[in-house]
Parts: structure tokens; sequence; C-alpha cells
DNA sequence: ATAGTATGAAAGTAATACTATTATTTTTGT
DNA sequence: ACAAAAATAATAGTATTACTTTCATACTAT
């Protein structure tokens, strides 16, 4: 996926840092090398302190930057589902066909991911393979509710809600938009976790990514 | 759903515990009181210090029934999988049409959880309320390949391949069994926890629990 | 009566998740 | 070029966690 616009900023919630990590030399470090690290080590065994030492900082320096783990796990899936976004809207903003858009929906959601060039801190690779294996850890917390309030989720939910708006041009008597919209997004992240731990659990594979089978799911859904 | 026999026990991999919980009083308290606090705190806030005082007993003492936290989670969710099996089983096995019998199926595993009076010091509500907030977190570990191949997943699994042979008996076509099936388990979970925490993100609710939602889903997707 | 088993109490350890203070380096404005 | 400000680093300290160890006590079965 190219991107018309040279210098494009994927815009978090700020609340997720205390110092943009854009900002910075060390913010941009402190970004790049918790993805390496997180995917390294689970994001239960990693800390600031193995980071700060990983990048030749100080423990100290990177709590300027996020006040806690939890946070810049928020601030790594935010980034993660706003750059979706931004590439889920890119390829679906032209089509005019409902059919045809929501069909591409799917595809962009659900499909493999590849490096992007843009963001040369950011290994989106790596980065899509947290969302895989800890996103659920971002919001299962007992202050999710809260968390929820002050718009942690909001680029999250913005998607779903899109995906949930093409269901119902696509099929407006469809009764469960917004639960099919949901399904996709979160179903599409769990057979990827299934094929990497679970593969007897999924007929997806390395090879048959799980975009078949929810375009299958949706169309056979909404077109009784 | 009543059951056929008087005694029955939850069969859960041995490997979870050191000592049977069943095997004694305190082990029958310890499983109590963790399901009532892990509800009430959350498990990560959870610790066995908090439950030892809570029970009037000693840390120490339930580290001589489980581990850790991580294998009292691995334990409880084995057991509600144990127990939402036997009703499975029960509710469809004597059903001979394909189809009624995938139905019943369907309506076990996503209608909403009551109180069962044969394992009187295990409440299957909040046990159920814990699996909607916290079961990811029992596999989201970096350790979760060498604990399949130990078998900790066992009786999940069991579940989702019950179910996909049930899909293929009704629609032997249907190219994705397994994913489908772990589609509704999985996902009905998730469903139920978007009640709680992200409304706008389903169609279901308090009223409308997901099981409509995964019938029309399952059976518009095999009877294409 | 006693040996064995279960539980409790208390203390200790290493790691974690921070906070606070002070020192040093880098950047910036003039 | 120089001083002030800002950013970063170094160090130490705290409370909590997740255990482990040791020893004491109680209860249980023969």
């Amino acid at each position: 996926m190219k991107h018309l616009l040279q210098t494009i900023k994927i815009e978090v919630n700020n609340k997720t840092y205390l110092k943009d990590p854009e900002s910075s030399d060390l913010g941009k470090r402190i970004v790049e090398h918790s993805i390496l690290m997180i995917h390294e080590l689970g994001f239960d065994s990693f800390t600031f302190k193995k980071l700060g030492d990983s990048i030749g900082s100080n423990e100290s320096s990177i709590y300027r930057y996020f006040e806690n783990k939890h946070k810049l796990l928020l601030y790594l899936t935010s980034w993660y589902w706003g750059w979706l976004e931004y590439q889920f809207v890119l390829a679906t903003n032209s089509i005019a066909d409902p059919m045809d858009k929501l069909q591409k929906a799917i595809e962009v959601i659900s499909k493999p991911v590849v490096l992007d060039a843009s963001f040369s801190h950011i290994n989106e690779v790596l980065l899509n393979d947290i969302i895989v294996n800890e996103y659920s850890k971002s919001y299962l917390t007992k202050e999710v509710d809260t968390e929820n309030k002050e718009g942690y989720f909001e680029i999250y939910k913005r998607l779903v809600m899109r995906i949930s708006e093409m269901i119902e041009e696509a099929s407006p008597e469809y009764p469960y938009p917004s639960s099919l919209a949901s399904t996709v997004l979160e179903g599409s992240r769990h057979q990827y976790f299934l094929v990497q731990h679970f593969p007897s659990l999924t007929d997806c594979s390395e090879k048959v990514p799980p975009t078949n089978y929810f375009i299958d799911l949706v169309f056979n859904s909404i077109n009784k």
C-alpha cells in the first residue's frame, strides 16, 4: 500500500504518552525497540529497565515518555489501528459499489501485513504480531471502562463502526452489522493466533489467510 | 440444565495443581474464594497473599495446591470448559438431525450462564464472567506452545472440535468448519465482553444474547 | 502413643514498577 | 560565544509481588 502523502503522522490519543515519542530521537528509539523487545520477550516479561539497557538509555528517561508499560501498549496498539484505518480508508474510499467496497474492506483488515517503508522506526510486521498475541491485554483490565471513557480505544471503535456502516450499506436489513463487524476485526487476529499456536482449531494456515473465510462468512450472512 | 448423575466430577489436567483442590476442605475454599476474588479484583490484582487473608489461611498453604496464579487460572478455565462440555454433550447427544443438533449446540455455548447447584463451591455465573474477562490471559503467554503440548488446553480444543464436527455433519461441503467453530466459541464470549464494556460495537445486549446472531451466522454460512 | 500428613506462621529473597534527587550533556536564544 | 533552559543519565530508594524456606503445631490413622 503506497501513501499519497509524503509525510503522514498517525495521530494517537495524547494521554497515552507524557511526551510525544515522535518529537525526539530518543522517543523514536523507545518506540522502535519496544516493538522489537515486546515481540521477542512477550509483553509480560518486557520491562522499561530492559528496554533502557538495550537502547543504551536509562529507565528514568523512558518514564518521561510513558507513564508505564500499559500506556506504552495503548500507544502502540492505537498507532497500529490508526495505521490500519488509514490503509482501510485509502483502499475503500473510491469504490462506489457497496459490495465491492465491503469486500475490499475485509481484504484490508484480514490480509497479512507487509512492511511499510513510510514509518522507518516502526516495524509493522512485528507490531502486527504483537497485536495478534497481546492486544487483548490492553483492554482486559479492571480499568477498561475508565480508559474507554478517556478515549484510549477511539480508533479501534471507529474502525469497527466503519466496517459496520459498510455492512449496513451493503445490506440495510441485516440485523447484526456491529456484531459482525467486531467479529471480523477481532476474529481475524484470532485466526492468525490459531494458525501460530493452535493450527488444529482453524482452516487457515501460513498459505491460506483468513480473508477468504471472512469474505464467505460476511457475504453469506448479508445475502440470505 | 439438570445432571443425570448425582456425583459428577469435572476432570481437569492434573498438572494444573500440585494437590487436587477437590480432595480437601481447604482446597475447595481456595477454589471457591479465588473465583470470588478474581471476579472482584480482576486477575492482575489478585494475589495468593490476599486470597490467604480472605479465607483465614496462609499464602504458603495455597502454594501447596497451586504452583502459581497462572496455574490456578488454567485450573479454573479448564474446569469451566469441562463443565460447559458436559452440558454440551448432554444437550446434543440424543438429537439425531444434524441441523437441530447444531442449533442446540450453538444455543448451549452462547446462552447466558445460570447457577448450577451441583457444584456448591463453584459459582458458575461468576466463573463465566471471569472467562469473558480473563480467558485470553491463560493462553496469551510466551509459554503457550509448551503448555499446549503439555495438554493444558485439551478440553477447550476438544470442545471446538466437537462443534467443528457437527458443522461438518450438517454441511460436509462447507470449507471452514474449524474456523467457524472457533469463531462461535471465542466470539460468543467476546460479544458478552462487548455488551459489558463496548456496547456500541455489538448488537447484543443484556436482553439479546449472542445466540440468535451466531445461529444466523452459522446457518447462513453452511446453507448457501 | 506415635508416626505421618496437613496447615500455619514467620522470615527471607530477587525482581518489578516505579519515584526522587542530583549530575551531566545538549540545545537554544541572543 | 555564552548563559539559561531543557533533556537525559546516574544513582539510590520504596513498596509490592511472587515466590521459597524453615520450623512449629495440629489433626489423623494405626
